[in-house]
DNA sequence: CGGGTTTGACCCGCGC
DNA sequence: GCGCGGGTCAAACCCG
């Protein structure tokens, strides 16, 4: 039913960024198919889904899981949002958070980021970058930033929805 | 010279 | 109303 496979130049030190595809009723789903891919995935964590921009012509989704752990103090929001087969997707501000093992910052997740912003937030020694799609009229922005008490963990947060196929 | 990045200023919502 | 924290702007800066 549902498979799962990680981005390709991904190793097994990234987790919790994966693309998903899909037969049937999406909004069903089972979380705990996601579980065991992704150690820092908790039970009660939200499951968010959204079209993945691809050109092909299977429907693929792409998967966010976002958690307590997982979200920056402030922009703890829920994202829940549920999508339909055939049915228009409904306008939310979609903002999903995941973490990354990784010693640098700068993930090729396939897009083209420009930054246009770093700030040091409080109660962490590391700053955090502001990064906006770099494809003119796309709403999407992210933020990275490393994970306060676990350095090893990058964090980066996604929001909104990318109205075009990735380039590259 | 041109584009993206840097970096401090600015802005805005929120809690006191 | 004010100060603080977080997000964004934009002019200077950097590097090809």
């Amino acid at each position: 039913m549902i498979s799962l496979h990680w981005k390709e130049n991904y190793t097994t030190d990234h987790i919790g960024y994966c693309d998903m595809s899909h037969s049937d009723d999406l909004s069903s789903f089972e979380l705990s198919e996601f579980l065991k891919f992704d150690e820092w995935i908790e039970e009660d964590d939200q499951l968010s889904v959204f079209p993945a921009a691809n050109s092909s012509q299977t429907p693929v989704y792409r998967a966010h899981v976002i958690g307590e752990s997982g979200v920056a103090a402030s922009s703890h929001e829920g994202p829940s949002i549920a999508i339909e087969e055939g049915r228009e997707m409904k306008e939310v501000k979609e903002r999903v958070a995941f973490k990354t093992k990784s010693e640098v910052e700068i993930l090729d997740d396939g897009f083209k980021w420009r930054k246009y912003g770093k700030k040091m937030v409080k109660n962490s020694p590391n700053p955090r970058n502001y990064y906006r799609c770099w494809v003119e009229g796309c709403p999407v922005k992210k933020r990275v930033e490393r994970d306060r008490e676990e350095q090893e963990y990058v964090i980066t947060t996604y929001e909104g929805v990318h109205n075009h196929p990735t380039s590259s």
